[in-house]
DNA sequence: CTTGTTTTGATACGTTTGTATCATAACTAC
DNA sequence: GTAGTTATGATACAAACGTATCAAAACAAG
């Protein structure tokens, strides 16, 4: 009944995603996003709406993309499990364009943003109590104390080993802190 | 000889300083700094040189600013006294308009400048290794092992504990994480 | 007072930004 | 084929940015 889309949608939005990822918000231009999506001005904003828009819809995904890699590592996990966790964030980058080397999106997006608008907001909350639920999960089968005070501890420690993988380009920089923290987890086994 | 400025240099590095650590860097119009400071365009450029010098030249003020904070509280200092250095960060703040509730200054600018320009990026890289330094100077006189991967892991740390308060605009956000960090660090002690 | 030097203030310029406009193209249902 | 609907592409626009320009102002030294 209508002219079909030339693209699809997930692709485009995991293109975006990387640019977001990569550069900022800010810096992160429309027309930027045109070129590498090979998009026009109007079938992204159709399709996506507006620049404000589509980042919250490359948050969401990120936060799915992370919800994934959480439960892949830590459902139904040990503590050291947990702290292979820690390890694996600071694992080797693969090659120069590793995104991993930009850190964490939605660390990234929090510092950058100072104002953010609700519905960014609202992501970053969901993402937060993503890790924060994690974390709990695997404190409580575990039969660790303190579990709240700990799982926030786990959530502040993770934001600063992607702060540091964001400042050095590279995840080995976190990889004294990850071990350490690693074996912090580890030293709450009874 | 000549017409004699109509401000303290001090005092408008310190306005300015405020408001790049309240706004970040994109965020802050020069126009902006304009109104802080009272300066009209051609004074502060002529004083302070553009925008990215300016910004230069707070960076390196609030380094000496945090180097005297850290040292009041670790120079010849124990273990405990460093644990109480992670409990002050996240104190309380003092009212609303706390400049501590904006996190670290050198911290959201990391993260905000993906690509960030030589001197930006030396002032960063002496700030961290300020850190450091006195990190392990507190370890190695308190006779802990490790000392370069403990001193790491207590910079991502901090930074760590720096995210939370950005994120939550509130010191007492990192709190737990503070706590649980101090209570690790007095654990080292023998 | 005059001269020389620096500071100050008003105005304006060129870029870049996000986004609006609008005609055209591509498809489906009938 | 025709009508109806959505996607596409080129162009343009208003706003905000950093910064250049240039004349006037304020002092010290002679």
């Amino acid at each position: 009944m209508a002219r079909p889309r030339n693209f699809v949608e997930e692709e485009v939005v995991r293109a975006v995603m990387m640019t977001f990822w990569r550069l900022g918000y800010d810096a992160t231009t429309y027309r930027e996003l045109q070129k590498i999506t090979g998009l026009g001005l109007r079938s992204l904003s159709n399709a996506f709406g507006e620049k404000d828009e589509l980042f919250v819809t490359v948050l969401r995904a990120y936060r799915v993309m992370m919800k994934g890699m959480l439960d892949s590592f830590l459902e139904g996990a040990d503590l050291e499990a947990l702290a292979q966790f820690f390890e694996a964030i600071a694992a080797p980058s693969e090659g120069e364009d590793d995104i991993r080397r930009e850190g964490c999106l939605m660390v990234n997006s929090v510092f950058e943003l100072t104002n953010m608008s609700d519905p960014v907001a609202a992501e970053v909350t969901a993402y937060r109590a993503m890790f924060i639920e994690r974390f709990r999960d695997v404190l409580t089968q575990s039969g660790v104390d303190d579990v709240e005070t700990k799982a926030e501890y786990l959530l502040g420690s993770t934001w600063g080993i992607f702060s540091q993988i964001r400042l050095a380009k590279d995840p080995v920089a976190a990889q004294p802190m990850a071990r350490m923290l690693a074996d912090i987890v580890r030293s709450w086994a009874q």
